[in-house]
RNA sequence: GCGCCCUUAGCUCAGUGGAUUAGAGCAUCUGACUACGGAUCAGAAGGUCGGGGGUUCGAAUCCCUCAGGGCGCGCCA
């Protein structure tokens, strides 16, 4: 369809008759429907430097434009708004370029370069909560997202397999296998005893922390899988002692320093609080020391962006993050922290007590037992990151309106439907260019092409923005036109060309469908 | 105390590339099943975009300020 890479130059040729002084016109897709497909201001920022009405140059411009190809309707609006409305038989050509692309539609090469997108990187030392189970759908959302504007794209879970908390972990299933009772700052869950019973029954081991460990991580692949997360690369710690550290060290230089017996990092040199410890006064390395190596460790593999995704109650990572990549002397814009809001359980309005204390802690495996996993990602993906969800265990499984996820999915069921009775009756068509698009000319034939249009446009926003709920909305008024038309549209009659025309419109709507939801990481059942 | 985020319709939330009459779902009210899945659709009603200043021809959007709410500020991990 046409756009402004078509439109720019011809307000441009307009602009250059008309008298007036050259301007980039910018485009926008107006709010209002009415406002036509496309509109320029080019009009409004002239007034000022041509001492002349906005409407008076707008309408100049129009009058210097002569027939645009594509174009129906070309008019002045409000205070001088220049808006474009495009040819409905030009709208055919959309659902064509829809077909022809398939699962390329909506994609792009407007990035390039690799990209390192880390999350999750719950240590192994318990099952995985809600909170991880929001960043596990955002991570990878963003990730298939950063693909489809041309990222090569890393996904990456770090863990700590050394140090203090390590420790402390061994102790406590060691403890807990000689039926005793763990450390007091130690791991309590029942899960404990869980994988120390799964350990002796396999035949035991002669080093219970490293396979309790082994056996969690085990645990949260596993969760992972089931929520169709799979990572490229899991990083444990260890694998940056001693090494790496220390060169790590040597590389950030007079930017370390010690006092009181520790060993610092001036991060206040660099917009930090306060300076951060790097090796503690009886030796030992601080996580962040190990933070500091594993950047390093990261920029050495040849990452061009690493992207960290972290929860809102580690926002005070930032500042240490970016001033690890200043005393590196990386440039700053390679690293970004894109942070998201906490989650809150419901079921059916009510809170669900989360305490580790007491068992009652949902954890996030059995939530995607209950809700499924599409529902789960579903749900996390449609809110933007800046606002805590309330997760209601009732509502997330309702089958109505109400539920999002269902009435993008059962949209998706419709389309498969439609196919099957097309199919039944002998209309399967193979080839687009045979039928007549033009004769797809309702308004809600017209309007969800409009919708299908803009897809690529959402994605491009979506990506840049790292705003996965751009595209579960989107997916929604997709939903919500396509329900519209089936209201108002038999697709399967007896005018042999309407119906194929009306088809391939399916046809595009459901691809366009299915790449949307798959950049969620959801399915589009086609029976539900 | 300092820092980050939030405050938009009765409720839950979009919109924050400045711009033409601020959107959706739920709830409320009124309609649509002799056609491909009514798990749907059409319509009505509902908002001084937390308050107050400012920038601009134009602000929900940018700046300042105040008020509420959430989170974070370790030689913890």
């Amino acid at each position: 369809m046409i756009g402004p890479e078509q439109l720019a130059p011809v307000v441009r040729d307009a602009l250059d008759r008309a008298g007036l002084p050259d301007r980039a016109p910018t485009f926008e897709r107006p709010r209002q429907r009415e406002h036509g497909d496309w509109s320029t201001n080019v009009a409004l920022t002239l007034a000022k430097p041509v001492g002349r009405s906005p409407r008076d140059i707008a309408q100049a411009i129009i009058d210097h434009l002569g027939t645009v190809d594509g174009v129906h309707e070309i008019d002045v609006a409000g205070p001088g708004f220049i808006n474009f409305h495009v040819a409905r038989d030009a709208l055919g050509d959309v659902v064509r370029q829809i077909v022809t692309a398939g699962a390329e539609w909506g994609r792009s090469q407007r990035a390039s370069g690799a990209v390192n997108v880390e999350f999750v990187s719950a240590n192994p030392t318990g099952p995985l909560h809600m909170g991880h189970g929001r960043q596990a759908a955002v991570g990878d959302a963003l990730a298939n997202l950063l693909e489809a504007v041309g990222w090569d794209v890393t996904r990456e879970y770090y863990f700590n397999d050394a140090g203090r908390q390590m420790r402390l972990f061994s102790d406590s299933v060691t403890a807990v296998s000689r039926g005793e009772e763990p450390p007091e700052d130690g791991y309590h869950g029942a899960y404990i005893s869980d994988v120390v019973d799964e350990i002796e029954r396999d035949g035991g081991t002669d080093d219970l922390g490293e396979a309790a460990y082994e056996r969690i991580l085990g645990r949260i692949t596993g969760t992972l899988d089931a929520m169709r997360v799979h990572f490229d690369v899991f990083f444990g710690e260890r694998a940056l002692h001693p090494d790496g550290v220390a060169k790590a060290l040597a590389a950030l230089g007079d930017h370390v320093y010690t006092a009181d017996g520790a060993t610092w990092l001036r991060t206040t040199s660099f917009g930090d609080d306060k300076d951060r410890v790097l090796i503690r006064s009886d030796g030992e390395p601080t996580y962040f020391a190990a933070d500091c190596a594993y950047m390093a460790d990261k920029f050495s593999r040849g990452f061009d962006r690493l992207i960290y995704v972290l929860g809102s109650d580690h926002h005070g990572y930032i500042k240490r993050l970016e001033a690890i990549a200043d005393a590196f002397g990386y440039d700053r814009d390679r690293i970004e922290i894109v942070m998201h809001q906490f989650v809150n359980l419901f079921r059916g309005g009510a809170p669900v007590r989360m305490s580790k204390r007491t068992g009652e802690m949902v954890t996030f495996d059995e939530l995607l037992e209950e809700v499924g996993t599409d529902a789960a990602r579903y749900t996390f993906l449609r809110y933007s990151r800046d606002v805590p969800i309330d997760f209601d265990l009732e509502a997330v499984v309702q089958a109505d309106r109400a539920n999002p996820v269902y009435y993008v999915q059962y949209s998706s069921a419709r389309i498969a439907g439609i196919m099957r009775t097309a199919h039944e009756a002998g209309l399967q068509p193979s080839n687009i260019d045979d039928a007549d698009l033009a004769l797809l000319d309702t308004d809600a034939e017209q309007e969800l092409i409009r919708v299908l249009s803009t897809y690529p446009e959402v994605v491009a926003l979506a990506a840049d923005e790292r705003a996965p709920q751009r595209i579960a909305r989107y997916a929604e008024r997709l939903a919500e036109h396509f329900h519209r038309f089936y209201t108002e549209c038999q697709v399967v009659g007896d005018d042999r060309d309407l119906s194929t025309a009306r088809y391939w419109l399916v046809v595009a709507a459901r691809q366009t469908l299915v790449n949307a939801l798959g950049l969620l990481g959801v399915t589009a059942p086609e029976r539900m």
